[in-house]
DNA sequence: CTGTATCCATCTAGATACTG
DNA sequence: CAGTATCTAGATGGATACAG
């Protein structure tokens, strides 16, 4: 949550909010690339996450309809997950992320070298 | 920190950390679009933060090489921010969060109100 | 003015155990 | 399998006081 103060600072605190969350860039890229998962595969791709965050982030993704839910009542019960339109859309603000990364992320590496010293 | 796990499930993992902590991207914004700024005034401006917490993402940022930070031991004392072209470089990304924003924050906003029901 | 030092409230996430 | 419930540890941020 970006805290209030003038909001002008910061035109897109409500992106961010949504977006950058914690968990909720590997989530969204793996159910963008990968296709519709099931909780335990989504879980296992992503590693690192317990399930409980992860079922949380995922709860938020639904509400925010970046993500869908499909669940089965079947004995043993299957959940799937699947990337919205809404949610492929992000594709470009991960594009330039990328982007800036690969062009990018040397200097910042070189710059914490000089911190250093 | 984006934790380990699969790191191919979050290739924009390191940027993310770099650009999306609390607080640094109305910094970003405010440096870059109201250019070189004393602390007091980039404080006042950003609103909401402690000196405390915004004194540790500069220092953050200084040591990424997004901002500089030039010390004049003068009475009363001053510092002085600037935005470097490394942190103007992150300027499509900001824009394209904003693009994004403005196309589909309502979406996620009427996705919310069907969630409550 | 530009911070730092300290302490504390809060929030998040992780571990673990358990249910349908 | 797909979660939920509970508890706790650690990180983060805020309040406050103080220093150079």
């Amino acid at each position: 949550m970006n805290d209030d103060g003038p909001v002008a600072a910061c035109p897109i605190g409500p992106v961010v909010d949504i977006v950058f969350s914690r968990w909720t860039t590997p989530i969204l890229l793996t159910l963008h690339n990968d296709g519709r998962l099931r909780f335990v595969e989504l879980h296992r791709r992503i590693g690192g996450v317990t399930a409980k965050v992860l079922t949380d982030r995922l709860r938020r993704l639904e509400r925010d309809g970046l993500v869908t839910r499909t669940y089965f009542a079947e004995v043993p019960p299957r959940a799937e997950y699947e990337i919205t339109e809404l949610g492929r859309s992000l594709s470009p603000v991960f594009a330039s992320l990328a982007a800036w990364q690969s062009e990018h992320l040397g200097e910042v590496e070189a710059a914490r070298g000089r911190f250093e010293a």
